[in-house]
DNA sequence: TAGTGGTCTAGACCACGTG
DNA sequence: ACGTGGTCTAGACCACTAG
């Protein structure tokens, strides 16, 4: 994990450090000067970086005293921020499978070319996919991708991992995202493609992914079964 | 909203020119040198407020062009970070009424002890509260809060906000906090204190509260009914 | 008083986008 | 070539915590 950017490197460097124990929860960091001499560099730069470790969880910040490690970000998976399932599946080290039961390129319609922001008549990726963790399918993805971006598609991506291809492959630079959680009923698709034992409702996650142009270029649709359904998120109060 | 950090102010200032419209959506802010001028600050300082705005969802910055206002943040609730039920609907306009069922001082039991990672005794204020919106009782807060930190509470106090008196009257700093959503079946009390229509399940927030010391002291549990729960949260990949 | 983090400055050089 | 944002520096002064 090098990139070119000094503060990046110390940040990983440091939070690496935290994860594998090297500093323990409830014992100060080295001092932000001790820092400066360990990394040679500014103290600006030290601060980017344990910045980046306080908005992440890994340590508090204390005035006249130090940097305090934090207990949290232990094995808890963060699924805030922008983490694909493949990504956070494997960070997890999870037995997992993806059925692909539809991959094709459509004309928007009204409601479609409303959610993604586009003129009517685009083309659209629709990709619908089913996740089973340890033997049930308990999440049905469901992606509309501007073809604009993205001119092919294969089933073999789909079941791997398409923003690995966007990213590593098309060189798209995917910036940020907004994301709705709600519940609804379920859906006889949800019924057909999911182990849902009866359940009436499954959360849905809405996710609309910008790139760093701005533009708005998938939209996707994340059904939860009700009961494999978890999301955590660190907080700081403003 | 007038701190004594120049680019807190910054970042204050031209969050509201964004949001009453002075800089609209897909134009530039002006640059960060005449941003320097204009606030008579140096630039790593314009730049400290920018990230904020990026970060927030505000701008959207463009190497060799600039920032751009994007179009979120419009009306949207954003229930990400650590806002009080209080605080939320005030933002919102809405129409609302709190009732408060329970406030006791008890003494903490195994599990409590171990959420609120407390010695076992502890004394902790027990309340529990329903939130009536337009006229539906949809959500039933639980809190459990260490009386260490708080030596009295009143069923005044719980009507309104309980963070105001916190942070007002008793001077503490919420720091930051965990939080952790699921959906789960329906107890009694549930459908004692809230208009559930016979749903099978509620969903859970749980809210882990730590101050800027980093000890916890308050556990919330925030009980939803299905369809008023809506959660948005904007993202960047990191 | 010494050490810590919090803020701010006035530069510097680089990478990118546009003309 | 010029203006933009991205990174980095070597200081400065302040506020807070500790012994």
């Amino acid at each position: 994990m090098t990139t070119t950017n000094k503060y990046m490197n110390i940040f990983h460097e440091l939070s690496n450090d935290i994860e594998k124990g090297i500093y323990e929860p409830n014992t100060l960091l080295p001092s932000e000067h001790e820092l400066c001499d360990r990394f040679a560099t500014s103290r600006e730069t030290i601060r980017k970086a344990l910045t980046l470790l306080s908005q992440n969880g890994f340590i508090q910040k204390m005035r006249g005293k130090g940097s305090l490690v934090l207990g949290i970000n232990k094995m808890e998976f963060p699924v805030s921020g922008i983490v694909s399932f493949k990504e956070l599946q494997k960070s997890l080290g999870r037995d997992t499978h993806t059925t692909v039961h539809k991959l094709e390129l459509n004309e928007t319609n009204d409601w479609l070319s409303s959610q993604l922001e586009c003129d009517p008549g685009s083309f659209v990726w629709e990709i619908a996919r089913a996740r089973t963790i340890q033997g049930e399918r308990v999440i049905l993805d469901k992606d509309w991708i501007l073809q604009s971006h993205v001119p092919s598609l294969t089933e073999e991506i789909c079941a791997d991992s398409i923003y690995a291809y966007f990213e590593n492959k098309l060189g798209l630079a995917i910036s940020y995202a907004k994301k709705e959680f709600t519940v609804e009923p379920v859906t006889d698709e949800d019924r057909a493609l999911l182990d849902l034992d009866g359940d009436s409702h499954i959360v849905l996650v809405k996710n609309f992914v910008h790139l760093e142009d701005t533009m708005l270029f998938q939209y996707t649709e994340s059904r939860h079964r009700l009961d494999k359904f978890k999301f955590v998120d660190f907080a700081r109060r403003k």
